[in-house]
DNA sequence: GTGAAAGCGCTAACAA
DNA sequence: TTGTTAGCGCTTTCAC
């Protein structure tokens, strides 16, 4: 016994020809049931299993959907896959992870590699490093199919999904005012991310809309991280006149302030209030529990590939419609932020 | 211009053939350094890009592996996930997620689908729900290579990385007896799943070591939750002579324990001592910080994916050694069973 | 409803 | 060093 059987090897035991076998598999609607069925019970006898490469090359489809994130290893992002993993599962495609790993270099080869693998889609979060956008253009140009999610950008008009940020910002610090807190302090990511800056503009807007004054000197820009949360209530503590409330642009640089703000023995959320961002698993369990926004992972994930689908049957039809999906934030008050 | 240029393409214009411009893009040996400059700049012009599919389809490789996970959710296989990519990507492989959900049956779909796409080798952490070992088998049979990592079986001679779980158990319980501890409890997990059973094994084997009985109602076993921590907790408390210590099998059975310890306003690690397993990232901002055992995730990745290389090296050769790596678990303690 | 024949794009054995 | 030829396993016209 040869050790791959091809669909010639259960031709030649039914005395029929490979086209009839390949349809007879394919379900093709010209076939006789009986034929269908004696090849079906062939094929499981003889143990044949279809060799999909050889099938990709000659129907130019690969079944595949490439995934380009910065890391396996964040929490955010394998939340999100699971989601584009269980969709993609169900409607019969696989998925190929590539990771950034937030260089621009690997993200470009990721994108090379996924169109010499002539996947039949891509899906992509940029990386934070950022330089030209010609290897997207590149994709573009070869006609595949991308979809943006959460780490977009406004320079390319790309079809997305992302969480109204802005919304999200206005929502935490809406909150904060309404639990009392008086000035509301933003601790923020690195501008040139639009995810960020959407985060700041929310937090602007709240203020303008409840006739509070903005104060530059109540935001510290920070990286994104515990230490940033430490360094900016160090920074805010020392401030003729300081908050009493922080909107911060991500739950690890909540935590950093709550660490801080407790190293102070200021208590929370009675004299100061704490609002972070991303809803990490970590929020629920620490003392005082996290107030956070949810980003909707893994429905981000669904979202994200439902739009793939629509973007592959759209590509024989010339329908060229960019599509901006947008996901509500969902809102977590926790103890921080929660004055009864 | 055609939308996909082919080597035929570029032949054409080189007149030339196809057979010396797959060689001058293969590096082959026999190819003369001027021919090869003239190819190569013929394909930067025409944009050339390399179809992996027909590539594939030829030379019987895909530079694919297939990895079957029970989740990317879980931070646990994120973590290994990324370690896998980092060194495949080295190594000029792509990965292939593929997600169980804990389920029997779509492991099994995950192995079908993977043979039929032909990759280079699958990567497997066993999902909870057991059944029978066929799909395993058959990929044997195909001459898949095959490494299994963490969630592994005895019952299959496989090549595997998994931690040494039961030398994490008897570490995480002489380190609480060394801390003055005298009653230590162990909440455990679903014995037919070997991790568990091993960090039993390994707790029982300290206690016999130091010289302490074992006492069976000292052991609770749960599902490996929040909520099975907690209940142990309860049925602890209960016991005429109860704990003063637990070593749980994983951070969030842990964790349980902890907000019921606390409910009871029992002192930790004054009164009460604790200790984890895994290292989740919540562990070090709790309060008190949780001791736990640190698992090598990436780690573990970077080790599977080596000997993946070398079974598919092998592959040629009839070489049959089966090999079992075990990495060493790093113990991390911190102040949930620290008495100073 | 089935068969014959061509070919997807590439690689590799054999010649020259 | 290069060209010729064949074929990986499948799908898909075009006949019949």
């Amino acid at each position: 016994m040869s050790l791959t059987v091809t669909i010639a090897d259960i031709a030649k035991k039914l005395n029929t020809t490979s086209a009839t076998v390949s349809r007879a598999l394919n379900d093709h609607p010209a076939i006789s049931i009986r034929t269908k069925k004696r090849v079906l019970q062939a094929a499981e006898k003889l143990q044949y299993r279809r060799n999909t490469v050889a099938s990709s090359l000659r129907s130019g489809q690969t079944g595949i959907i490439g995934v380009i994130i910065p890391s396996a290893e964040i929490n955010f992002f394998g939340s999100v896959v699971h989601g584009i993993e269980n969709m993609a599962n169900k409607n019969g495609y696989n998925v190929l992870i590539y990771q950034s790993n937030e260089s621009w270099e690997h993200e470009k080869k990721g994108i090379e590699t996924f169109l010499n693998a002539r996947v039949d889609g891509i899906m992509v979060s940029m990386a934070k490093e950022k330089n030209d956008y010609t290897h997207f253009l590149n994709a573009r140009q070869a006609k595949m199919p991308i979809v943006f999610f959460d780490r977009t950008s406004d320079e390319l008009d790309i079809d997305s999904v992302v969480i109204n940020d802005h919304k999200a910002g206005y929502m935490a610090t809406t909150h904060l005012v309404a639990q009392g807190y008086k000035r509301i302090a933003h601790i923020s990511g690195p501008q040139h991310l639009k995810v960020f800056k959407a985060r700041l503009e929310g937090y602007k807007a709240a203020l303008k809309k409840l006739g509070k004054p903005f104060d530059a000197k109540l935001i510290y820009n920070g990286d994104v991280s515990i230490d940033a949360g430490r360094e900016a209530v160090k920074y805010f503590l020392g401030l003729p006149k300081p908050p009493d409330a922080i909107f911060a642009v991500e739950d690890f640089t909540a935590l950093g302030a709550i660490k801080e703000l407790k190293h102070h023995n200021i208590s929370i959320p009675k004299d100061f209030g704490i609002i972070g961002f991303a809803n990490e698993s970590f929020g629920e369990h620490i003392s005082p529990s996290l107030s956070t926004i949810d980003q909707q992972t893994v429905n981000m994930g669904k979202e994200a590939f439902q739009l793939m689908l629509k973007l592959i049957e759209e590509k024989t039809r010339k329908n060229k419609t960019v599509q901006k999906i947008i996901l509500e934030p969902i809102p977590v008050f926790r103890d921080s932020s929660l004055r009864k």
